[in-house]
DNA sequence: CGTCTTGGTAGCATGTTGCAACCAGCAGCG
DNA sequence: CGCTGCTGGTTGCAACATGCTACCAAGACG
């Protein structure tokens, strides 16, 4: 059983997110979540994971405060893994992926799986990185300030 | 050498970007890149990767598009690694994962590296996810559109 | 040239993954 | 109750990936 931090970089967010995430299967799992998946069951033929692969991941995911384990829902007495708060913070990182992988990995026409707004069934609008002051930057608009100590 | 796709669930963006980037290390290869690193020792030394793992993570990633061997730049015969345009446009997927480690994995007050608008030194505002006619969405406010053929 | 740095490769121990088999606790049914 | 099937796991083992260390070849540099 580990809870050693494998990128020990921990000064830097992305680091310390990536490590609590755990994995790629974890990311997955958090975006069944998001589509809507809560039982073991539905994780397990969604993902096609092996099921002590998912039990561990969907136990990490519990202890990092991603995923909450709660008693039933349709009166089983099964158990079901929904997303906490800071779950639900992670959608802008599974919407970038998505958008990234729309724009780089499908040809024109191409069918995949869409997000839509529920409201309207548009698609969503590109994320965009903001200034302060709401100027769209760039990758080299932005500068990393590595602050160690004071 | 293996192209072999983990996650064979390819109708899904995500899934494509997660199988295309290829592992945590080279998020942080990508999140390094962004920050300004360019050579082999430069991602060496700030990730603490063993360098047989960082050669074949920057040879995946320059592979797969996201990064590019450039011969050279301070007229050494030595190469470097560059984002390309597909590897820059995972910049909203590292400030996100930035953000969700910023709120979720510091106490208040505790030093973390800072990105920030290079022009202002200020820091970013947080990615919002909109609709298309521009309201903020949650998680619960979207709906997959699983789409197979036609 | 001799030496240091850069950017790797090679070999091996160890850790993680994935498959398959097994199993316990409900559920439903007569 | 006893049988059967489903859900949600656990266990063991083989295969693969990771990471460490040592080594190495080709610049750089005087």
């Amino acid at each position: 059983m580990v809870t050693r931090t494998r990128f020990d970089d921990s000064e830097c967010p992305v680091a310390r997110s990536v490590d609590a995430i755990g994995d790629w299967w974890s990311l997955l799992i958090v975006r069944d979540a998001f589509d809507g998946s809560r039982r073991f069951g539905e994780f397990q033929r969604s993902l096609g994971v092996a099921k002590n692969i998912l039990t561990a991941r969907l136990r990490t995911l519990v202890a990092g405060g991603v995923l909450e384990s709660v008693p039933a829902s349709d009166g089983s007495a099964y158990r079901e893994y929904v997303l906490t708060a800071k779950g639900k913070a992670l959608f802008p990182v599974i919407v970038a992926l998505r958008q990234w992988g729309e724009q780089n990995f499908f040809s024109p026409g191409e069918p995949h799986s869409e997000l839509v707004d529920r409201r309207q069934g548009q698609r969503l609008r590109p994320l965009e990185v903001l200034s302060a002051d709401g100027r769209r930057l760039d990758p080299d608009d932005t500068t990393v300030h590595k602050l160690s100590a004071e």
